[in-house]
Parts: structure tokens; sequence; C-alpha cells
DNA sequence: GAAAAAGGCGCC
DNA sequence: AGGGCGCCTTTTTC
């Protein structure tokens, strides 16, 4: 494995610098550098600043990257690494790096606004990171959570770059059924003036803003509802010819707002929907989203995401993939056992441990996010006795936070301190003992989750890693427009767009993938990873029972 | 008048 | 007194 360290330099030139050789060259000639380096040996690893910042334009001129090392994620990661020493990250313009914040989606990617990025050496990064990873007693974790932080940087410039098959015309006939045609910037669709009006009519509020809280709440006491806020589920309760169309303005409002004309319009173009990513943008290593919204792609406009004529999406999800993180990175060979198989929570009714599926889903879901009372807060304690490796992880983890301590995922990613999380709340000051023990606790709510979420992102980047391998062998054959490829990855599901004739070998990459994923994290405890795979012509018939590629995607075709 | 906060909804 | 996000609108704040 050679490592290349590409580095900005003022006027439009890069250098490169691999093991003792330099190379200053012209940002116009990376492509072919890098191109002729791929297809050379395939055996490079790039070193760079941000992928967001080099790989969108070597996309643009066609040509894909193998492997890399994001030294911006890199170093985020290792700063807050408890097993890393951090002196070893400390050096000529170890600060600036400190500092480096993500790379805005919009920003021209050749032209760069940040000065002090432009200069900085990838090389010198590159050599502290590698030297703070091989100190530390947990390399290999690392070592592997690095080498997956970075294949999704990758993945993610990758799915930006195809985007997801979208027909405007699908979505803009489900916009005028539901709210009729496209109105004039600034006004309602005329079905949500429609609805303001019954509205207005049926709560006696002439001018009412069905928009405005304060309005709303006045209009609802005035009618003589009691109700201490206008959340759906609130008014859902409540007995009054208003609230029926109330509901259904709010529903169709949000559409409109949400995933309107204006959404159209600002983030599909040429046939693809092209959110932003961004990787590790979330403190437990979830990616983030900043632009599109890919973080809530609503069921509603589904329909709109179809493939292109002659492809499909293989669409999968994981079944509780966080529980199963949690036997895995416990040891606990029990909750292992109740996972071998499709449903765990079912694996866990019929080993005895609690009478029905949802106690199940209650303690485990009530163990993660730390509940306390109710319910689920009654199975939390019993579940404790019949699976407490597990459960005692999380519980720990939530002590931890509360005692003040950082706690890690099991490839060592560290949670934020504690007093990270204080500047959240400023006027909170540390001076107020009940203030403070309500912040602890929180803390140690977060910490509980960190630990299964954190551990549980480290999954899924492993899966996507190695399937994005597997993906690109497939199409091996095949001419670069013809391979198939993810579009989409959301915490625990992935969309592949791909050739009809290779949608069973996608299939058969996804699942792989996923055991090897399990493999890399678990090693000899060995923990099922179920996936519910649809093969489909439009996203929103994914996940259901029977509905194989031929079904309709509501679009005319032939 | 711009920026920040808050309420609400969507996704996992 | 259940974790993590983004985005839209209105309201509040400076």
């Amino acid at each position: 494995m050679t490592r290349v360290s590409l580095s900005r330099l003022p006027g439009e030139r890069v250098l490169a610098v691999d093991g003792g050789s330099e190379r200053d060259m012209a940002m116009a000639d990376l492509a072919a550098y890098v191109e002729a380096r791929e297809a050379d040996a395939g055996e490079t690893r790039w070193a760079w600043d941000d992928t967001a910042r080099w790989y969108p334009p070597l996309l643009a001129a066609g040509v894909r990257v193998e492997r890399c090392h994001d030294l911006r994620l890199g170093h985020h990661l290792l700063r807050r690494a408890p097993a890393v020493d951090q002196q070893l990250l400390e050096g000529e313009q170890s600060e600036h790096w400190d500092r480096l914040g993500p790379s805005a989606p919009s920003a021209p990617t050749l032209f760069s606004i940040d000065d002090t990025a432009e200069h900085l050496r990838a090389d010198l990064e590159d050599a502290r990171q590698l030297a703070a990873v091989a100190a530390s007693p947990e390399a290999p974790r690392l070592g592997l959570l690095l080498a997956a932080e970075s294949s999704g940087a990758l993945v993610a410039a990758e799915m930006t770059h195809a985007g997801v098959p979208w027909r405007v015309d699908v979505h803009e006939r489900l916009l005028r059924d539901l709210l009729g045609p496209r109105p004039p910037r600034g006004a309602r669709p005329q079905r949500l003036e429609a609805l303001v009006a019954e509205v207005r009519e049926a709560f006696e509020a002439p001018g009412l803003n069905p928009d405005s809280r304060p309005e709303l709440l006045a209009a609802l006491r005035r009618a003589g509802l009691e109700v201490a806020d206008t959340r759906a589920s609130s008014l859902r309760v409540l007995d009054h010819p208003g609230i029926e169309p109330l509901l259904r303005y709010k529903q169709l409002a949000h559409l409109f707002s949400t995933n309107g004309w204006v959404w159209i319009d600002q983030w599909v173009s040429d046939g693809r929907f092209r959110p932003s990513y961004q990787p590790a943008g979330s403190t437990t290593g979830r990616w983030s989203s900043n632009g599109g919204g890919a973080l809530s792609f609503p069921a509603q406009v589904r329909p709109a995401a179809v493939a292109d004529e002659g492809w499909v999406f293989v669409v999968a999800d994981v079944a509780q993939l966080e529980p199963r993180v949690l036997a895995g990175m416990s040891g606990d060979r029990a909750l292992a056992q109740a996972a071998r198989g499709a449903d765990l929570y079912q694996g866990m009714v019929d080993a005895g441990a609690v009478a029905s599926r949802m106690d199940a889903k209650l303690g485990l879901l009530g163990a993660m996010y730390g509940a306390t009372s109710g319910e689920s807060g009654r199975m939390v304690a019993g579940l404790t006795r019949r699976y407490p490796l597990a459960f005692g992880l999380v519980e720990e983890a939530a002590r931890a936070g509360e005692r003040g301590q950082i706690v890690r995922t099991l490839l060592g990613r560290g949670s934020p301190s504690l007093g990270d999380a204080w500047d959240r709340d400023p006027d909170d000051p540390p001076g107020d003992p009940d203030a403070q023990a309500r912040y602890r606790r929180a803390y140690g709510r977060f910490t509980r989750n960190f630990v299964v979420q954190g551990t549980g992102a480290e999954w899924a980047l492993c899966w996507i890693a190695d399937l994005r391998n597997r993906l690109w062998r497939l199409g091996s054959s095949g001419p670069l427009d013809a391979r198939p490829h993810l579009v989409f990855f959301l915490h625990d599901e992935v969309v592949v767009h791909t050739p009809v004739r290779l949608a069973s070998a996608v299939t058969a990459a996804v699942t792989e993938a996923a055991a090897t994923a399990g493999g890399l994290l678990f090693r000899d405890l060995a923990i099922d990873f179920p996936l519910n795979i649809s093969t489909v012509r439009s996203y929103a018939d994914a996940g259901k029972p029977g509905a194989p590629e031929s079904a309709g995607d509501g679009g005319p075709r032939a």
C-alpha cells in the first residue's frame, strides 16, 4: 500500500508527497495524475484534508478512487479517542486541524474560501495520525475505524455525485393531486387555502393563520378546548368539527413547505435528487445531512424515487440493528442467542425472557434510551437479570456519564465531554445543584445511548464500505455508467441502483457485506444481522411483502 | 432588520 | 425526566 498525500498550495497548485519524493503540479492536472495511479496499481491510498473538497471534482472528471484517508475526519476522531496519546497529534499546523470544520457543500470545490486550509500540509498530519494510531493499545480497532470512516466519506461523495433517480413528473402529479396546481410564489395552494377556510369557519375565527401557534391556541381555547400545545398528537384526541380539517391542513402544509415544488427546484436536477451528506456529522458517528433533507426522506414522496428504465433498486435495511450491536459489544451470549433469526424480540419471547414481543421491545429500547418509569422502566428491571452483560453495559455507560466521564464505542470513538456539552445551555449555571443534577442525568442518558448508537454507526460504516467494494467488482466487466452503485444510505438502510440483470448479485453482495461487517466488529462472537431486502422499481414499494419489481411507480410507461 | 430561539414535524 | 439528526415557520431578541 502506497500512501500519497495531497496538499493544496497557493496559486491553484497541488503538492503530492509519495514517500520521500514530492511533486508539484497544477490543479488542472490532478485528475489525470490520480487516474493514472488508480489504473496503474490500485494500491494507492490518498491522504487528503477533506474528501468533500477533493473527491467531487475528481468524480466530475470521471475518476474513481479506491481508498483514501480523510485527515479531517481522522483528526476529529483521534482528538476525542480515549486510547490515543494526544501529544502525538500535536506539531506544526496541528491547531489548524483542530479548527477544521466540514467544508460547505455548495462552496466551489476548486477555490477555497478558507485560507488556512489552502496551506495545510497533508503529509505532516498524515504522519502524526499514523504514529498516534500505531502507539495506541487499540491500534487495530482505531485503524479499522479510520478506514471505515474514510470509505464512508468516499461513499458520501459518490452518492451525491450519482444522486437518487427522481421522477419529477411523478412527484409533481402527487403534489397536484394532494394540493392543487402549483401556486404563485408566496401563496398557498388551492387545497390548503380551502382547508384554512374550513378551519376558520369551524372555529369562528376569520383571519386565523393556522401556522401561528399563539393564534391557533387562542382559537382553540375560545372554542372551549383545553390544550397545552398545538401538536397533531395533542389535537387528535379532541372532539370538535374543526380538528379534522386542521390536522389535514397541518399534514399537507408540511408536505408543501418541506417537499413541495420549491424543494424540487432546489434539490432535483437532471432527474436526480442530490442531497448532501456529512459523514460523522453527529457526535455519535452517525451521518448527518446539510442539504436536501436526506435524513428525513418522507414516505409521502418516495413514489417519485423510480429506477431508470432497465434498472431497479435493491433496498435493504437491518432488523433491530442496535440491540444486535449491543449483544455483540457486550458479549452477551444469551442476547446473541435471541438475535439468531429474523426477529430478535421474538427470540427473547421464545427463550422465555419476556411474555410478549412488545415487552421485549419496550425493555430493550428503554435500556438503550434510559427510560426510568412506566412500562418500559419496569421491563428494564426484569430483563437486567436475564441479560446482565448487555443491560449492564448500557447501565455502566450511563453511570460513567453521570460521573462526568467519557465513554467510547467498540472501535474507540470517544463521546464529547460533559463540559463540551455545557455550551448548549449557557444560561444553566453550574451553581444550581438541582439543575446540575438534571444535567448530569441528561448527560448519562446521552452516554448510555452513545455507546450503542455509535457502535451501530460503526457497523453500518463497515457494511457500506464493504458493499461499495463488492458493487465495484460486480460491475467491473461493464462500462462505468452500467455499474450498480449506492444511491442512498441512512443509519441502517441502503438503496442500490442496479441494472436488472445484476439485481440478484447485488442482493447477495448486500447480504455478504452485512456478514463481513459483523465479523469485523465482533470477531468470534457471531451475531446475526438479518436484512429485509426488496427489489423494486420505486423506493415507495420497498418493504412491502409480495411487492416485486412489477409493482408500479404510477408513471406512464410503455 | 438580521440573527437566534422555539415549536413542530419528518426520518432512524 | 427516552437517544440522534434537519428543516420549516413563527416568534423573540438584539
